[in-house]
RNA sequence: GGCCCCAUCGUCUAUCGGUUAGGACGCCACCCUUUCAAGGUGGAGAGACGGGUUCGAUUCCCGUUGGGGCUACCA
């Protein structure tokens, strides 16, 4: 279903922590809606609480979009700017009646509050609490005493045809006349929203279902000041691997965690998607633009997703795999950097070598953290050898260290070093020695990276070069032979 | 407690009344193979329960159960 005309959207994320995935997922279908049908995706910071909103929280929003390349037209609107426009808001409702002034004291409404649940019975604000004597309000007004507004809700009941669940009801006898602007003169949330959704003319509002709650106050809203009730599309939540609501407790659980763990931003954006919405059919891994070109509103799920880590995983290596080389390298310098492996400067010199190492093991590796790890024994002047991978492979220490010698004897009188000329020279090597393949190629393995995994030997051969790989062998022999010694 | 939302393999999902209920992750086996991945093939694995409606329900309706969200002068 495409909307009648472009639709505006907004992300509205609070800055009180990081960026969360589930943020990042709301904020990534609301940018695949606006995209595909040439709409607007606006960004505003909702920072109206001022305790517990930081810089900090509202540079890691945009670091976070930046990275998954969210990007967003317009400026982005701060919610603290628009204090004003939200008061003027609440002197419109005061002046139709839709809103009332309740002088009543913050302790009496917390006592009462404790009386009713005391005796378990549920508590709801009566309009009668803020019921003035004749020329009481004129009075306490010029006498300043502070007060709330409250938003008086009408009998009825408010409904929406939401865009993933349907029709959803709620009877208005059980929203209570709530707040929209405290004593101190500041506004609340829900006002806050509606007074912003109409300023910023947005015509869809997609956000988590846990503001489902929220939307018949929200309507009501929007109503009596006026506006066109926008539609609504409320996405599932995403939940731990116990089922409940994502938290710290579950792991990482901010967009730059990830980051930082090595995962391509392509990946994410990905597996987020799939988390409550499916293309309808069997593709799962899709670029950001067959995401795009499939994305639609009836592909989005009603249930709430738990989030897998390991498929992310399996996700990201697929993308590792998938992506051009191009486009995985400016996200691998950083991490080789970062993990100490190898500084930009160094690899921009051997760039060439690099792209083709990186090539080498994208394939089997799961994040680019992975890469960097793997990549260690390309850099290092010495090779560390691996306990398991000297047990397994070097087991008789004598019976390797001749047949590492025979090796690189055989190799070192190569004319060429291409793979062909190597495996023809080490097969019949093999042969002469009466022994497997295997036999060569692992020892060897060893040899040259210290690991019993690593790419196909002869890759390995040539992208350490001809002399490296030989200085590797001979160290290897010596080695072998100190530890027979001692 | 009240209100609201939700319910297919362990997990993400397909199915829009008729299927041997399909795919993916993970798990197991095999193949490929110089190792590890990747890839290929196969396997185990699901309609929460009870009522309706219907010739026929995973699918539509009701109830139960279970899970989740909200319930502030937080956002």
């Amino acid at each position: 279903m495409a909307p009648a005309a472009p639709p505006r959207v907004r992300f509205a994320p609070s800055p009180t922590g990081f960026l969360h995935v589930g943020g990042a997922r709301t904020a990534l279908f609301n940018w695949l809606y606006a995209r595909k049908y040439g709409g607007q995706m606006l960004l505003r910071i909702e920072d109206t609480d001022r305790q517990r909103s930081t810089d900090e929280s509202t540079n890691a929003i945009f670091d976070g979009l930046a990275w998954l390349g969210l990007d967003y037209d317009e400026d982005v609107v701060f919610q603290g700017a628009n204090l004003e426009r939200h008061r003027a808001d609440v002197e419109r409702l005061l002046a139709t009646g839709a809103a009332y002034r309740d002088f009543t004291p913050h302790a009496e409404l917390e006592r009462l509050r404790a009386d009713a649940d005391a005796r378990g019975v549920p508590f709801r604000f009566d309009p009668k609490l803020a019921e003035l004597a004749p020329g009481e309000l004129e009075r306490r007004l010029a006498a300043g005493e502070p007060h709330a507004v409250r938003f008086r809700v009408p009998d009825g009941v408010t409904d929406w045809i939401d865009a993933v669940h349907g029709r959803i009801a709620f009877p208005n006898k059980d929203i209570e006349d709530f707040v929209i602007l405290r004593s101190d003169r500041t506004p609340v949330y829900n006002l806050a929203v509606v007074s912003d959704d109409i300023a910023m003319g947005i015509t869809m509002v997609m956000r988590g279902d846990d503001h489902i709650s929220n939307t018949p106050k929200q309507i009501l809203l929007y109503r009596a000041l006026g506006a066109t009730v926008p539609q609504f599309a409320h996405v599932p939540m995403i939940h731990g691997t116990d089922g409940k609501k994502l938290s710290k407790r579950h792991g990482a659980t901010a967009v730059g965690d990830y980051q930082h763990q090595g995962l391509l931003p392509s990946a994410m954006l990905n597996f987020l998607a799939l988390l409550g919405w499916s293309p309808g059919d069997d593709v799962e891994v899709m670029t950001r633009l067959e995401m795009l070109d499939r994305f639609s509103l009836d592909g989005l799920q009603k249930k709430a997703a738990v989030f897998d880590p390991q498929k992310l995983d399996w996700m990201n290596g697929q993308h590792l795999s998938m992506l051009s080389l191009d486009e995985i390298m400016p996200h691998v310098y950083p991490v080789f950097e970062r993990l100490g492996v190898s500084t930009p400067e160094e690899l921009r010199e051997r760039e060439e070598w690099f792209r083709a190492l990186i090539d080498l093991l994208r394939v089997r590796a799961r994040t680019v953290d992975d890469i960097a790890r793997q990549a260690v024994p390309y850099f290092a002047d010495e090779v560390e050898y691996d306990a398991d991978a000297v047990s397994k492979q070097w087991r008789d220490a004598n019976t390797a260290a001749e047949i590492l010698s025979a090796t690189r004897e055989r190799l070192a009188s190569l004319a060429a070093w291409d793979a062909t000329t190597m495996e023809t020279a080490l097969r019949s090597l093999a042969e002469e020695l009466s022994i497997s393949g295997g036999k060569i190629f692992q020892p060897l393995r060893v040899a040259l990276t210290g690991l019993t995994a690593s790419p196909g030997i002869f890759d390995v051969l040539i992208i350490l070069g001809r002399d490296r790989s030989l200085a590797r062998l001979d160290q290897a022999v010596r080695w072998l032979k100190s530890d027979v010694t001692a």
